[in-house]
DNA sequence: ACTGAAGTTTCATTATGCGAAACTCAGTTT
DNA sequence: AAACTGAGTTTCGCATAATGAAACTTCAGT
């Protein structure tokens, strides 16, 4: 997780990162103690991140917090470079047809990225989920992925897993997932039994473009804890309808061409 | 708009923002156009954020778009810095008991910055939303806000407005909109009727901590159209107990202290 | 084969970022 | 009240790393 950082922009993400992964507000001293950045550097870096607004600084504390420029980065980040916007419509029949809940997640370094959630039971569900991250190798969407991704880009994405045992149920080595991985492609959907949290199972299945590259994957989950995997897997060829759809629609918004009005 | 950009960590994030402005992925040759920065300066920067994971390239088109790093990095901005989490039950409870929208918003660079929204008629209404930015003279949150910002600090913001009329109710100068500051002062909400949007009117209050400074807004708006201003006002003792409420709870977290646990 | 526009690389110049060390300023300790 | 500490900030000579004009490479169109 701790990169090297190139050139100064390098650094400076990187101590973006840093302030962003604490969870709450930083002292400069505690930001000195998780960088190997000299004093000096650490201090005008996050000065430098301060004055273009991506880190504020706490007047009187003096602790530094994520700036909200970055909120608003995020947002066309998200329209733009995500399948969210385009998906979205086919989530929400398909959570309102099954009353189960939806996501949508995306491949991030060897991460999966949850980019939207729909929620028949719960409709709070929101923001707080859209770019929490979690481990590729036990999470339904994750398999899913890896599944289908190119012998060389696996090998790499294998390379940045760590594999850790959350639960009693987790792939905790690489020839497992491989195993699993093979099973996956036979099956056409991968299934998470609580291999990443208790209570939590789904079925997922990969988002592939007409060439055949992953491009995301969607996944159904239970909404209490009692759903039972056989009626998650009944709902699995919907599922697969609604993964085209979105492979379909994603197709046509490839690349929506030159045009230059500048509305905001 | 055109901020000038201070050293190579300046530059590379106004590129940033530039590509984000478009809304849609961009070559080369147009963020040259758009970009004061010499050719192979702006190169070698987009370069270094697509190295950095804030930028994606299209492998056959060419085009950037934003990289989903920003999305992960927003999550965790919007946790830690902005009043959403905090907020969040309290918006749910007031939206419910009201059936109205409610829109959480706080100040950023002279423009609102919403960061959260309810909505109890339509649960589909989210991340959508957070992120989104309007101008501060012309939405009943900004005007909330503005209405009780320190007077150096106002003048400020408003040197930033462009005073665009979007409709033929928005208040289109600078002195119109200082009478109007004083009027929600003097009654401790701001109106905004059809001043931005046509067909949209809502009720803000200002959100203030404990020593009177600004944290940010809440408003509430019709669902349909046709909500009159009457029921908007009968909402405001309600709207205002919101904001209290917020500012309550947001004193409480306002220094997290020191703890340094590491969970993802 | 010629032209032009988009994208990429080179390379001498120097501005920029670097970081050890020194300094300030609280709050503690002796 | 002098000495000690630890957080935060500034200095300054040095060398790295960013700069940008210009040259080069594709590639599509003619």
């Amino acid at each position: 997780m701790a990169e090297i950082g190139t050139g100064t922009v390098g650094k400076a993400l990187d101590v973006l990162d840093l302030i962003a992964a604490q969870g709450h507000p930083v002292r400069f001293a505690e930001l000195q103690r998780l960088s190997p950045l000299p004093k000096a550097t650490l201090y005008r870096l996050v000065q430098t991140l301060v004055i273009n607004g991506m880190v504020t600084q706490d007047e009187e504390s003096g602790a530094y917090a994520l700036g909200m420029r970055l909120v608003r980065l995020a947002h066309a980040a998200w329209r733009q470079a995500s399948l969210a916007p385009v998906a979205r419509p086919f989530l929400d029949t398909l959570s309102q047809e099954s009353g189960l809940t939806v996501h949508l997640a995306q491949m991030d370094y060897g991460h999966v990225l949850y980019v939207d959630r729909r929620d028949a039971q719960d409709p709070n569900a929101m923001f707080t989920d859209a770019g929490k991250v979690a481990p590729a190798y036990c999470t339904g969407v994750g398999k899913a992925m890896l599944a289908y991704l190119e012998p060389e880009e696996l090998d790499q994405v294998l390379g940045m897993q760590s594999f850790h045992r959350f639960t009693p149920t987790t792939l905790a080595s690489e020839t497992v997932l491989r195993q699993s991985l093979d099973r996956i492609r036979e099956r056409g959907f991968a299934i998470d039994r609580e291999e990443y949290q208790t209570g939590v199972t789904c079925a997922a299945v990969p988002i592939l473009s007409a060439e055949g590259r992953v491009l995301g994957a969607v996944s159904i989950s239970g909404a209490g804890s009692g759903t039972e995997t056989r009626t998650l897997e009944a709902w699995v060829p919907r599922l697969r309808i609604c993964a085209e759809d979105i492979a379909m629609e994603a197709s046509h918004w490839a690349f929506p061409a030159e045009q230059s009005a500048g509305n905001v």
